[in-house]
DNA sequence: AACTAGTTATAAG
DNA sequence: TATTATAAATAGT
């Protein structure tokens, strides 16, 4: 289709080459512009020159046209393999996964100062997960052994409250002992005046510790039953 | 190029149509193919059918092609206009982010039983945080309530153990001046025994309190120094 | 699917 | 860049 008949091979001149180029890719264009058109065809074209120009051809849009092609090769690859449909949606998810982590990096490096650390959601939620679990172990381990104490303590507090009773009940008993031992020291001596003082505020003393004693008395804590449930 | 001259416009026959496209395609794709070896140029190019059929070439792959194409369109929107960089990059990550989302959803649908919601992994972050530090307070404040009430017992406990000291002293010398008492009655009496037995039998009670409350001293808790750290 | 007349693309100057 | 002789593509049969 021209002066003479030519090989189809590389074209080591390059000036000619150039020029071939612009005219063979115009042709190109030209024809793809047709069958589109007469055929009703969806055609997308792209040609890089030599020297990195692109050109490119679209009936529609080349977004349109890629995304199908895209789209219609990954159904025949399903179609053609389906037992490596997980690979390929495993490489797929993977691809996409460290594009988007890359353009996050060029986004919150370029525009903002939100941090956002390099973890997966699966990740991320694992570590949650596990945090939670030995979090409420601790929590729970730690309660016990405080409301353990608690117990212990208030069985400790009863058993000297108890023995505290005990005790008063007994000073009580000899405290009155006492008083009927004076009478009798007083009948049998008469006038003599053999005790002191001393006695006699020791007496005071003793019923002044059964007030104290009252004011201790036992009391259901007002945490017992949260510490239970 | 053929016994007549043609308008460039949609074939309505479609016998006609299909066979003019495959003659055409034909032509193309050797064209295209020509284009790339004689100027040493990258070609791709994509043929979707009326039946939805494709046909391509590529003289490298068509994958390298459509990443070219992709990298230099992105560069001359970007020295077009660098101003909009931020939104070309939003809405770049926000279409990578769907499909990724997409892609997942598939993943787990159709493959495993592994559940992932929905959330981003910011909002993620956010709940986590949200969820520890309202756990932290909560157990602060519970291991605070639980200290005091430890620190109140103990308190009362050792007032108890006072009161019962005191007690226990008051019991021996009120049981001394009791003796002394028995004596002086002895004495004053001479031979008649005017005391029962019961009031030696006290006397050996009295003692015996006192043993028991040496069994309960107070002690330092093991869970103290844990408490208060 | 093959033919071929008339059209179109393009190699070379 | 424009021209043109000729190769190549193809519309209609």
């Amino acid at each position: 289709m021209g002066r003479g008949k030519i090989v189809i091979k590389r074209i080591d001149d390059s000036t000619s080459r150039q020029v071939t180029f612009s005219k063979r890719r115009k042709g190109l264009i030209k024809k793809a512009k047709e069958l589109a058109i007469l055929c009703d065809a969806e055609v997308g074209l792209i040609i890089f020159s030599n020297t990195d120009k692109v050109y490119d051809f679209a009936s529609s849009s080349m977004k349109s046209a890629i995304e199908r092609f895209n789209k219609t090769k990954m159904e025949q690859q399903q179609l053609l393999n389906p037992a490596s449909e997980v690979m390929f949606w495993q490489r797929e998810a993977a691809t996409l996964r460290q594009e988007l982590h890359s353009l996050q990096e060029n986004h919150r490096r370029q525009l903002m100062g939100e941090k956002l650390n390099g973890l997966s959601v699966n990740e991320l939620h694992n570590i949650e997960s596990r945090l939670e679990m030995s979090l409420r172990g601790i929590r729970t381990k730690k309660e016990q052994m405080l409301t353990d104490e608690i117990k212990e303590l208030t069985k400790k507090r009863n058993l000297i409250h108890h023995e505290n009773l005990e005790l008063s009940r007994k000073v009580q008993r000899i405290h009155q002992e006492n008083i009927e031992l004076h009478k009798k020291v007083a009948y049998a001596t008469s006038s003599s005046n053999v005790l002191g003082l001393g006695e006699l505020e020791d007496a005071a003393d003793a019923s002044n510790a059964q007030v104290r004693l009252q004011l201790s008395q036992p009391e259901q804590s007002c945490y017992d039953s949260a510490s239970k449930s």
